[in-house]
DNA sequence: TCCTTAGTTCAAAATATGTTGAACTATTGA
DNA sequence: TCAATAGTTCAACATATTTTGAACTAAGGA
């Protein structure tokens, strides 16, 4: 099962940027990089945020274009879209995360482990 | 005379993305980004907005440490930040402006040319 | 079957953002 | 000095976004 995901033509740059213009959402998107290939689940950005919030705030990460959402019994499985982001805005999404690393949120994340 | 500008370690990534993800901010920084070297004055955007509103977005570009703003006489010469950008989020800015060219807006006005 | 786990949906409230017109300041040119 | 030009500020309004808790669905495991 999927849910509804834009196209690579739907995802407009405005839109992108104002949707990681928001603390929470580029952590998110931050860690999402950092763990590449693995199996990440909404549960593992508890320290981002409520259940409900984080809910509301990946929503807006996948009807942005910028993360992909698989449905997998109770869990979701998330990914960034990156070859979609590369092909549509070159560069950008590789900017945005290495400026992100030093988010407070990430480096607290990292500390703990 | 000058406006307070941010400096270097108080422009912020969420910000900047934040104060981007907005139509017309985008195409404010398209249009600098084509000018560069050029004298811009806020006049220039009036295809974007009336003149309060311009009045609104520059400033919010400039508080977020995307432009720089110089008082000369009764206008103000706008320009991108860049070197400061690109020192602070390498690639962004770059990545950013080429993605931005194909805005309606800005095509409208090229095509006026 | 019953309970737990994972996440969603909804409506309400709080907050932030964008847009407007009227009144303003400051500089410049006649 | 006077009027015009360039842009700002303010308050008001409209709209959008974020956050919350309570109630929900749907899948698994005991």
């Amino acid at each position: 099962m999927s849910l509804p995901h834009p196209n690579l033509d739907q995802i407009s740059l405005a839109n992108v940027l104002s949707v990681l213009g928001d603390q929470t959402r580029l952590a998110i998107v931050g860690y999402l990089a950092c763990n590449e290939g693995l199996a990440v689940s909404c549960g593992q950005f508890s320290e981002f945020g409520s259940k409900t919030n984080l809910s509301y705030h990946l929503a807006k990460l996948r009807e942005a274009g910028i993360t992909h959402t698989e449905v997998a019994g109770t869990s979701r499985l998330i990914s960034l879209r990156r070859a979609d982001l590369d092909s549509r805005f070159p560069g950008l999404l590789d900017s945005i995360i290495t400026a992100a690393q030093e988010l407070p949120a990430l480096e607290r994340l990292r500390d703990e482990a």
